[in-house]
RNA sequence: GGGGGUGUGCCCGAGUGGCUAAAGGGGAUGGGCUGUAAACCCAUUGGCUAUGCCUACCGUGGUUCGAAUCCACGCGCCCCCA
């Protein structure tokens, strides 16, 4: 085990694979369960690094896709990592480019070594193994680096998503070979779409590396959350969750639903990540106790109210949805960030009452005042 | 006073005899967004007793089988010359 990433487990629900913890990094402690802004091109779109420290975001992601097009991976070691580039003292997480394989897969070509691709910036040419995508996120330097893996889109063939999930488990074992940083923890990614024994094969095979290596710090569940309905995704992940190493932390990748995410911990994942927050923000919706609202709808034009009575962010001390509608009608860039402030405080905020729910004993309390209430009609 | 131009749906604007309830923008209304090619994308946007009918391209009248489109007069706006 890596000292440097010690995962201290602080509470377990007894009705559910519900837990609270600590993950230990060199740049602070990550209290779980938690949510991670996604800062894809080293910023979290809309928002400074002061406001997220204010929001008391834990960790933030960036994206090695992204970050090594532009400024590149020679570029971020010479700025001394994106820890230094972007001044956030606190942990961050790269996610390997796994997830563009799926959302650009027309500039994407596979095969068993690795992907060939060209740049969506300007269409160079350029070709990844799991080995060169791991000296990447070494110059990076994030705290968590993620494996490079193949997510299947949703719907898909059963041998496309065991291929995607074959390869996925072949390059956790180069990946692991390769990141050898005492500094960095490498977390592996389980895929296999919705077929439960593919998945279960994944951690099968996962925890066999481990042997053979070394641990990976963590576990990701990939390949949810594109785009199949919550029920389903839910049923998978009951079945697959018991599987998951118990003493490591769960990272349920690119999830940003409010209820899916309660619902999740639940079965006992600890760590989130999505764009959900920021990109809804920036496009006029806004989390809130009532569910989501779309500020663009004319209901709210002469809604001076709070945007949310029950949430103590910035944006709603402040301003009334009214005043957000108009920003976002108007296109005002202060409407992206006052929701952006929102939203992700809300999902914040939401990790933080499960996790102290999970230190008091009262999760499922927690959970049923939730599905009680019209927050959770977050769709 | 003389000459030239122009008037289109909430707004801008294309269209100069039938394929026009009228391109394209904007605005408005609604929907979508989940490891970010997203301050983006999609749909709708005259009315109705609704596989059809009515009203509609400044106004009135006319030409024509048929007019936003051609003609006459009127009204409004713009430009140039005096």
């Amino acid at each position: 085990m890596n000292e440097n990433f010690r995962f201290e487990l602080q509470a377990y629900d007894a009705r559910s694979g519900a837990r609270a913890g600590v993950l230990h990094t060199p740049h602070g402690d990550i209290e779980t369960p938690t949510f991670m802004p996604v800062g894809t091109r080293a910023s979290v779109k809309a928002l400074t690094r002061t406001q997220l420290l204010d929001l008391n975001a834990q960790i933030i992601l960036g994206n090695t896709y992204h970050l090594s097009l532009r400024p590149g991976g020679d570029f971020m070691a010479e700025a001394g990592g994106l820890h230094n580039f972007m001044a956030w003292p606190r942990p961050l997480l790269t996610d390997c480019g796994g997830f563009q394989i799926f959302s650009l897969k027309d500039t994407m070509k596979l095969d068993d070594e690795g992907v060939s691709f060209q740049s969506i910036l300007d269409g160079s040419k350029h070709r990844w193994t799991p080995e060169s995508n791991m000296r990447l996120q070494q110059q990076l330097g994030a705290d968590i680096l993620m494996q490079l893996d193949v997510c299947a889109p949703y719907p898909a063939e059963r041998a496309e998503i065991e291929l995607a999930m074959r390869r996925s488990v072949a390059w956790a074992s180069r990946c692991r070979l390769e990141q050898d940083n005492p500094q960095q923890a490498l977390f592996a990614i389980v895929q296999g779409g919705m077929h439960t024994d593919l998945r279960l094969e994944n951690i099968r095979r996962l925890k066999e590396i481990e042997a053979e290596t070394s641990h990976f710090e963590g576990y990701a569940l990939g390949g949810y959350s594109v785009g199949e309905p919550h029920e389903i995704m839910l049923e998978s992940m009951a079945e697959v969750c018991p599987s998951l190493p118990e003493d490591k932390p769960h990272y349920l990748m690119g999830l940003g639903n409010p209820t899916s995410m309660l619902a999740s911990i639940n079965l006992g994942m600890d760590m989130f990540d999505s764009v959900l927050p920021t990109r809804t923000a920036r496009l006029g919706t806004a989390f809130s106790s009532e569910g989501r609202l779309n500020l663009r709808n004319a209901r709210f034009t002469h809604d001076f109210s709070p945007l949310d009575p029950n949430c103590t962010c910035p944006t709603c001390a402040s301003h009334s949805r009214a005043y957000l509608r108009h920003l976002v009608q108007s296109k005002e860039i202060t409407g992206a960030v006052l929701l952006s402030v929102h939203n992700v405080h809300y999902l914040l905020d939401l990790t933080r009452k499960a996790r102290a729910a999970l230190l008091a004993g009262t999760f499922q309390d927690f959970l049923k005042e939730w599905y009680e209430s019209p927050a959770s009609n977050d769709y």
